[in-house]
DNA sequence: TTTCGTGCAAATGGTTTGCAGACGC
DNA sequence: GCGTCTGCAAACCATTTGCACGAAA
């Protein structure tokens, strides 16, 4: 599939789609790496990096942020529109599925002319049980004070 | 404004407070903390970002990311409700507004129970005279090819 | 005076890059 | 064998932090 755009089908670049595909969700690329030494132990962090923008150029791949912090990159397999959601106590990523993100991108380019090609779209906030806690908590607090 | 809290009004805190209103739009901190030097050319960069810091946690100042590039933070006074949309041929930063996102939310919070309490969302593609530009230029390739 | 803020310089940490050797094709 | 890939280690660079001094309240 790669070998058709003149890319070499190397074991390093396999492996690294094959953790993709096992592990099935987001990674950053250390995990990636830490999985892949496992296989090849003498993998570098430096060609997990460079095969990762080379799948993500070759739309196999798509880098994502996840919560207020995008000091670190996640990479997942690319599928079907999704954003989403990390939940800022427990930590939890939830998928987040909306027709609205693109119904704002087919809007704005009729609106505006724009023509859109990437997006970052990430939410952040208190997961349905984080949620319940902390109401559970403030709720005695308030009845204490 | 800053006191009731408990902060310091601090002249390099209204410097930067200053430089943002007076700009107006977006900027990062190495450009706020050039700008703040004319005034005060002792400040310096780690006051700048740590006035940032304080400034976001107060409400005042809202950090956003632009484009794909997300190794550059740029701050902006907190206003209204909007997004940015980056093109990726001019480098113009359009602002967007557009109610799906927020009607994106709601509906997720009802479906699901989250709480939403911070989001990233930028867009980023051709503005419409880039993407005009870019047609015709592949139009003549096709043409003469 | 006491605490909070600042400037400086060094540290951080995820990501990128130069280079020489290794390997796919 | 040629041209691409890889591993290694060093470089990058925006941001953060420790520390001692300076300044608000």
């Amino acid at each position: 599939m790669l070998r058709q755009r003149g890319l070499r089908a190397t074991p390093q670049r396999l492996l690294v789609l094959q953790i993709l595909e096992d592990v099935g969700e987001h990674l950053d690329a250390e995990n990636i790496w830490l999985r892949g030494k496992d296989y090849d132990p003498s993998l570098s962090l430096a060609t997990v990096y460079r095969t990762l923008h080379l799948l993500e150029e070759n739309d196999l791949v798509s880098q994502r942020y996840f919560s207020r912090d995008h000091k670190k990159e996640y990479y997942e397999l690319q599928k079907e529109e999704h954003y989403h959601f990390t939940c800022q106590r427990c930590g939890k990523v939830i998928e987040i599925h909306t027709p609205r993100i693109e119904q704002a991108r087919q809007e704005l380019a009729k609106e505006l002319g724009l023509v859109f090609t990437h997006a970052c779209i990430c939410f952040e906030g208190y997961c349905s049980s984080c949620a319940q806690e902390i109401q559970h908590t403030q709720g005695e607090h308030t009845h204490v004070s």
